[in-house]
DNA sequence: GCAAGGTC
């Protein structure tokens, strides 16, 4: 007698035979998978993970063909389910063999039942072994054995509501990419594929509309009156109560009024005590934003630094919505690891209690993401050099201890200032306790002190000023502010919210500058397009209407049929939209691509070809690269280009000897097109002459720099054997000021987020020259 | 080649 379970990953596989063995598993793999298994009186057991879906759909191989199909016919053709994975699927026909029954234990939400069901139709085809589900909110050993002792039927309607989500998907996504990029290729050569989905587009459909708003932004002019007070000891600004006058008359009269006073008395003050409190657990979505606003690094990015992080033991699972501890966390160990570990100063700093601020999100599938292990700048380093590892790590960590710390005080004064029958309003906050900020530095608060007034004091009037300004237009979204947007509007999962901000980026519609998204050309004709033919397509309406189909569908209202109908119906007529605006569509984005190619081949420009007086540019090819003629291919002229090495044109130089360009090949050495590697020609010493630093120490010499694929040094013209060394890292400038004591040139080393250095290098120098 | 959703 042998139970088979089968759960949607290798770590809750491994948990749960734990948990129901008693620790006494054993871990096999079979077809290189691993199982754990073990048994209980005469009952074996054999637990298997499989990695999420193992199944997916696609259109039969008769609709491959993008230029055959006419896309719109796709909507009425039904995708096939297919296995993807056929090496999981192998297992669990060897499993199914054996079993006398099977438990599904996969998450307990949608996809998690849809991938269960996977599972059995995998395993129904070669035995007739019937099915249980196991359903759990957490990995914790009494909700593992409450659930394996209450074992219930499959839920049937959970997992078409998830088959419905992606029948529908895939239609859309594939019929409305297909005639776009196809639309657009009838007027222009392009590789590059124009998607749209569900998901992806709603997502780029919000940074567009932001750039709309700040481009259709017309700025207003105001006024604002201000004065600087001053109470004897110190100065102080106040703003007049009515904030921005729109109206200049108003303005004007109020600040002629005034404008010569020369003192006001304080007619109201407030004192407030008011306290921050610290940030809620982090869970997904709040440490991509937190990393994003707070370290810059892009949600794609934290995501796979956490994912990384946690397979090496250093935190928890990073992914989860859960932003709430639950009763049974044990904080005190973690706070023990840390205790004698990295982070002491931050356990110190912790009250008596520990009472964490909690959010109010349970999935109950993991806890918040939270440091595991206590580490050092150094181990982390030793996971990955990228320094960013190191920054996550740091924040998940001072995350964990803010979250357990007592809110941060701060005293508010309001001061209001009677000048005439105006009133100024000056605010002034000062910290009093720093609370859990003291461990959380990317929070900054500064201190704006206001002098200690009562009531009725007078002040002096040190300055009075009306001055004109211009509403401005609405910043750039930051990525942290697209992922809230998402949250909000139910695009994506927490897992998948920073994929499809990738996707938007891959596709070319939007890029990072710094933490905020901006639009590119491609993206903003496109999403315009669609807004004027089909403007549902990039709201959230499209993914609300689809998810209420299969909320029918999981709650047994619908059937399966009747909603991907409904859907397909729905997506039909967003269809007929799209192609009857075609041809408006297809000419707003062809300009803009045209544009881009023309950019494009501006920055590949070489010159022109000798043969035709064509434009020569570099062709990147799967084989290589190489330098041919855009007259191709009537002119098939071409030159070779090094095989590696990064290639930058060099505009500058011209090559004596009528190469059609000079490009600089990684840090190595300079190529003439056409004529080959300029190391190789006599003229190389006068084209490149070598960066001289001063003179050779041991012989009549100069010393010039060497760069190497691997390294960078001194060297000796005169090639007498002396060598330097010379700062591994950073950007190298030689300075005209020379060293007073040895002659040589001062050199700037700049590194990343460093300081740059200004010194002289020279290592027989008595007198090291060194100032920043 | 096209979507979104799992997870490694």
């Amino acid at each position: 007698m042998t139970t088979v379970v089968i759960t949607e990953k290798n770590r809750a596989a491994e948990q749960i035979a734990r948990i129901l063995s008693n620790g006494k598993y054993k871990r096999i793999r079979i077809e290189s998978i691993p199982v754990y298994e073990f048994s209980s009186g005469n009952q074996s057991w054999k637990i298997m993970g499989l990695a999420g879906h193992i199944m997916g759909y696609d259109y039969p191989s008769a609709y491959k063909d993008w230029r055959a199909v006419d896309p719109g016919t796709l909507l009425d053709i039904e995708p096939e389910k297919k296995v993807l994975k056929e090496e999981y699927a192998s297992v669990i026909r060897k499993l199914a063999n054996e079993a006398s029954e099977i438990i599904l234990a996969c998450d307990y939400d949608r996809e998690g039942e849809n991938i269960g069901f996977e599972a059995k139709d995998i395993a129904s085809k070669v035995s007739d072994v019937s099915f249980k589900r196991a359903k759990f909110s957490s990995l914790s050993p009494e909700e593992i054995n409450r659930a394996f002792n209450s074992l219930v039927e499959p839920d049937v309607n959970m997992a078409m509501a998830a088959e419905a989500r992606q029948i529908l998907d895939l239609k859309m996504g594939v019929a409305f990419t297909r005639f776009i990029t196809l639309s657009v290729r009838e007027y222009v050569r392009t590789k590059k594929i124009l998607s749209v989905g569900p998901c992806q587009s709603p997502t780029c459909g919000f940074v567009y509309e932001r750039e709309r708003t700040i481009r259709d932004f017309k700025p207003t002019d105001f006024w604002k009156i201000e004065a600087l007070f001053n109470s004897g000891e110190t100065n102080f600004p106040g703003s007049h109560r009515k904030g921005k006058i729109f109206n200049k008359d108003e303005a004007m009269s109020v600040y002629r009024k005034i404008k010569d006073c020369s003192s006001g008395s304080i007619c109201e003050r407030n004192v407030k005590e008011s306290s921050v409190n610290p940030p809620n657990p982090l869970n997904t979505n709040e440490l991509l934003k937190r990393g994003s606003n707070f370290l810059g690094i892009s949600p794609e990015n934290t995501l796979k630094i956490a994912e990384d992080l946690y397979l090496a033991g250093f935190i928890s699972y990073p992914r989860t919505e859960t932003n709430k501890y639950s009763k049974e966390f044990k904080f005190a160990e973690i706070i023990d690891e840390f205790r004698n570990g990295h982070y002491n100063d931050c356990v110190s700093l912790l009250p008596g209690d520990i009472h964490p601020k909690n959010g109010k999100k349970d999935s109950h599938d993991h806890p918040p993401i939270y440091p595991i292990k206590s580490a050092s700048k150094k181990d982390v380093m030793k996971l990955s050099e990228n320094p960013d590892y190191w920054n996550i790590y740091d924040l998940i960590v001072r995350h964990f201890f803010a979250n357990l710390m007592p809110p941060a005080i701060f005293e508010k004064t309001h001061l209001a200032v009677l000048v005439k029958d105006e009133i100024f309003d000056s605010k002034g906050s000062v910290m009093k306790d720093a609370g859990w900020m003291q461990v959380y530095p990317f929070e900054k608060s500064s201190d704006k002190l206001l002098p200690r007034l009562q009531m009725g004091d007078g002040v002096n009037i040190e300055e009075i000023s009306c001055n004109m300004s211009q509403t401005t237009p609405p910043k750039k979204l930051t990525e942290a502010e697209l992922l809230t947007l998402m949250e909000h509007n139910g695009i994506g999962t927490k897992a998948t919210a920073s994929g499809h901000i990738e996707t938007n980026k891959k596709r070319g519609y939007f890029e990072n500058r710094g933490k905020t998204v901006s639009i590119m050309d491609r993206g903003f004709v496109l999403m315009d397009a669609l807004n004027e033919s089909v403007p549902s397509v990039i709201k959230p309406e499209v993914r609300a209407r689809i998810e209420s189909l299969i909320q029918d569908v999981e709650s047994g209202n619908m059937d399966i049929d009747s909603a991907v109908l409904e859907g397909t119906d729905l997506i039909k007529k967003m269809y007929s939209c799209l192609s009857e605006g075609k041809d408006r569509l297809a000419s707003k984005v062809v300009a803009a691509i045209s544009d881009e190619a023309a950019q494009e081949d501006k920055k590949n420009f070489i010159g022109y070809c000798s043969q035709c007086n064509r434009i020569l540019k570099i062709i990147k090819t799967d084989n290589g690269r190489f330098v041919g003629c855009t007259g191709y291919p009537q002119c098939k002229n071409t030159y070779p280009l090094p095989r590696k090495g990064a290639l930058s044109i060099l505009r500058s130089s011209e090559c004596r000897r009528g190469g059609a360009a000079v490009i600089k090949v990684g840090k190595k050495y300079h190529w003439a097109v056409g004529i080959g590697p300029c190391f190789t020609c006599e003229f190389e010493k006068e084209c490149f002459p070598p960066e001289i630093i001063g003179d050779c120490p041991e012989c009549d010499g100069s010393m010039f720099v060497i760069q190497t694929e691997k390294s960078r040094f001194l060297g000796c013209t005169k090639r007498c054997g002396y060598t330097q060394s010379l700062p591994d890292k950073g950007r190298l400038t030689i300075n005209e000021d020379k060293c007073e004591n040895c002659g040589w040139n001062i050199l700037r080393v700049k590194e990343m987020k460093k300081d740059a250095l200004v010194i002289c290098i020279n290592r027989k120098c008595k007198k090291r020259y060194n100032k920043c």
